[in-house]
DNA sequence: GACGTCAGTCAACACCCTGTCGAGTGCCAT
DNA sequence: ATGGCACTCGACAGGGTGTTGACTGACGTC
């Protein structure tokens, strides 16, 4: 279930075939023109056919490559979700040195990944709504991020640097709601927003505030 | 811009007409089919036929009531927006007396009003994406909150019960847009989310938590 | 070097949904 | 009785989706 393509055609994605078929070109290109049209227009107003013509074939063709216009965009979205774990990378296991330091990092990168997609990531969440596959996959990333950041709240209260409260998941459920909503209403610009310049730090206030009651955590001794 | 349908026709929303013309029942069965009809298939779903037959007219008859499905949608979000700023009532104002037991209740009735609703409520956040005028119109709401929770945390600064920190606007909208998406979850049942009889004390948890770095904040005196 | 196969391609079709137009129908005031 | 207005719908145009079936060309095989 991490990669999201499958297509209609091409059980082995990458067969025997040498190296890269005329289909896999064309495959990238309806992602790069999935991706350029992103930035200029809202996903509903993309049509099956501008992905096809963009990507220089004819819209039954696309339908050889994808399932459907949501598949692409589940493609895409496996990719930055990706990226994100990445530069994510192993933040969470050197808390202990300097808290606010290391979560400042840890919610500046995903800051930084999704600044970088903005155009994708509102249209996943736009399309979240009507889209069941697209609704899973996030589901399935927010609870590793969740399972992540919950296991982190509880090993800072076992060293006794976080107080007990709150069941941690519950915590760390709603602390990832809330960046996830903020970032959406900062790179939407739609509605009351917090300015982008300024969200990564009211953000950490507030997950330093849920979790240590105070905006200078202690290190490790 | 407190009413959105305007209609296609009458030009006077309640005029000389006595009480109750044929088309007041119309449309009032229009958006009762539209909420019966939420509750067992998403909005997507739901063609303007159905709505149409289900209030007992033709289609293009439904489009003398209303100019799009989105409008019914939009006529009862702003019904329900209604009921929760009456639910809402002068909490706020009343802070003072004992600020856990108030914001508790905002939240308390804020949960209770959605709830209630929760098929609309999760209809309308799915269309906000793809809807412009959903999207203004939840906007403005939510405007209208975060200047009211925005007051009340200047309120309580000014009277030493809420240290300084954040802007107090920013911190009123990450607060807001957590309880937008935790509902949201809960509600929906998808993904991570907290249990429904949990909600409502989590998250005031972290509005205590980041209004006064404290779960038992001070009364007047 | 004919031949089957299979990736890749598309014109044409069937379908569904939206929004509009124009021709009604019945009620009411004048 | 008649003109206007609230209200109604059959029929159409348009645009999107997804599928079908025929076609092309490169490749391995005998």
């Amino acid at each position: 279930m991490t990669t999201a393509r499958t297509g209609a055609g091409r059980a082995s994605p990458r067969g025997r075939r040498a190296a890269r078929s005329a289909g896999d070109d064309r495959e990238t290109a309806i992602l790069a023109t999935a991706e350029r049209l992103l930035e200029q227009r809202a996903f509903g107003d993309i049509s099956i056919d501008d992905l096809a013509r963009g990507a220089g074939i004819s819209r039954p063709t696309f339908y050889f490559y994808f399932p459907s216009k949501d598949a692409v965009l589940l493609t895409l979205l496996d990719r930055v979700t990706e990226e994100v774990d990445a530069a994510a990378g192993d933040v969470l296991v050197r808390l202990a040195e300097d808290p606010r330091a290391r979560w400042r990092e840890l919610i500046q990168r995903f800051h930084e990944t999704f600044g970088a997609h903005r155009a994708l990531v509102l249209a996943c969440a736009q399309v979240r709504g009507t889209n069941a596959e697209v609704r899973r996959l996030w589901a399935a990333v927010l609870e590793r991020w969740v399972q992540a950041i919950e296991a982190a709240i509880e090993a800072e209260r076992r060293r006794g640097a976080a107080p007990d409260g709150l069941p941690a998941r519950d915590l760390a459920i709603a602390l990832n709601s809330m960046n996830e909503r903020v970032w959406y209403a900062t790179f939407a610009g739609d509605g009351p927003a917090v300015d982008e310049r300024d969200v990564v730090d009211v953000l950490l206030d507030l997950w330093l505030a849920g979790i240590y009651r105070d905006t200078t955590p202690p290190p490790s001794t």
